[in-house]
DNA sequence: ATATTTAACCTGTATGTACAAGTTATCACT
DNA sequence: AGTGATAACTTGTACATACAGGTTAAATAT
């Protein structure tokens, strides 16, 4: 991998990205410039900018140029989209609570998930929080991450509130891919006191299996939603 | 639209897909073949080749060929992939039972999604159809078209027991975005009678609103599914 | 007969060039 | 001041060519 020079160029990019070199809005230099600079075709130039295009990382507009966009809203909350776009675009506050800090633990017995012989043996980071709409809980997301490789992740403050800016800058996994059940459960006890709901009343549950840049690494989440009041938008093309 | 020449290979490759001149899994004609046939460079050839790949209908392999793909599998049960994709890929026996063949009636009063005039003024068609895995009802999907330019629908059997193939085949309108809400509600009296269940037994319900490539055509769908034996499963990347 | 090499095909990467067409700021004209 | 043409950018499409590297079946050697 990372043999060909359009990948050289279009990881460069999406480093510089990703580091803040340019903003949300941004212009990257022009496809004629980036093929000076680089002493590449504007041919090769165009693909890396086009892988770029695929993930999200930027727009282009045929006379303008090719434009940075930081907030991907390419795919809906089933996907990969973060929270505060999920119910966003109003002017309600979401916020972000984290019940339990990154901790090591055990996996608990009977994991949603099948795990592999490595996995297992790793023991995981549990990381446990509530995300709400003016005051309203709305969301209680349990995550689990196989501790390979997270030196310095366990107790320390996620960059940005996330999870995944973190895991992207801090130790270079990207996730790109995402397999997940959805499902109507009734509440126990438990999920009514943390959402505000009544026992029994309707829950929507989603356990999810994220894929990642790192081969072979997943990450797994259980997300219980309060949808009484707000719904689970989404939006796909 | 349509002034390229790769977007007329494009389209032209795909209406020879969609009406079965290539099966699942044929490959496609060479690039180089292609390129001769049609008197285009292979440069031009590919490009089109890509447009098919990013909509799924085909899948490149290096050293052999373009590999054609029938059942689009790239989107999830929460995108457009259709019913028996859904459960799917084990030994499940999936039927489709139409309730209310394509009718056209009125508009329900307090429709879900806002209708523009037009869409008003056109009165729908209405269809209502149960879908089962081995006898047990799991979804219950109730679908609202505007009735516009689409003579010879209602009453019509559907292609293949499809409503999305029979608009792609016989009025060129294909699917290509959806926007939908995800809720957990309570069962009534009818639901819990249609899908199996008790009352106030737990329901995932979605709205949806599809977007075609006819411009400013929308279709509308209301889905209702019993979780409690099939998780609604969903893949992205 | 079986294993191995080879040749013929396929897609992927890369260079170089040319013109079409959308965007924007500047300049000239009214 | 305001209008409109223009020039200098930008990305999009299309041509031609070359070689790298994966796949497959036929030719060759064992």
């Amino acid at each position: 991998m990372q043999d060909y020079r359009y990948q050289s160029l279009h990881q460069f990019l999406k480093s510089q990205i990703l580091h803040g070199v340019y903003e949300d809005g941004d212009l990257l230099p022009s496809e004629n410039e980036l093929s000076q600079f680089h002493k590449l075709t504007r041919t090769t130039v165009r693909q890396a900018l086009s892988e770029l295009q695929k993930e999200g990382y930027i727009v282009k507009q045929k006379g303008k140029g090719s434009i940075v966009n930081i907030r991907r809203k390419r795919l809906g909350l089933l996907s990969f989209k973060g929270f505060s776009e999920v119910i966003g675009h109003s002017d309600q506050k979401v916020s972000n609570t984290v019940l339990s800090g990154p901790l090591l633990q055990n996996w608990p017995k009977d994991f949603f998930y099948d795990l592999n012989a490595l996995e297992k043996s790793a023991r995981c980071i549990y990381l446990k929080r509530i995300r709400s709409v003016n005051t309203d809980p709305v969301m209680l997301e349990e995550t689990y991450l196989p501790n390979q490789n997270l030196e310095g992740l366990i107790g320390k403050k996620l960059i940005k509130g996330s999870l995944f800016s973190t895991l992207i800058l801090q130790y270079q996994i990207e996730v790109n891919s995402m397999d997940q059940d959805v499902r109507a459960i009734k509440a126990n006890a438990h999920l009514a006191k943390t959402l505000s709901l009544n026992e029994n009343d309707p829950v929507l549950h989603i356990y999810r299996k994220y894929g990642t840049s790192r081969p072979g690494y997943f990450i797994y989440s259980s997300l219980y939603f309060n949808t009484e009041n707000y719904a689970i938008g989404s939006y796909f093309k």
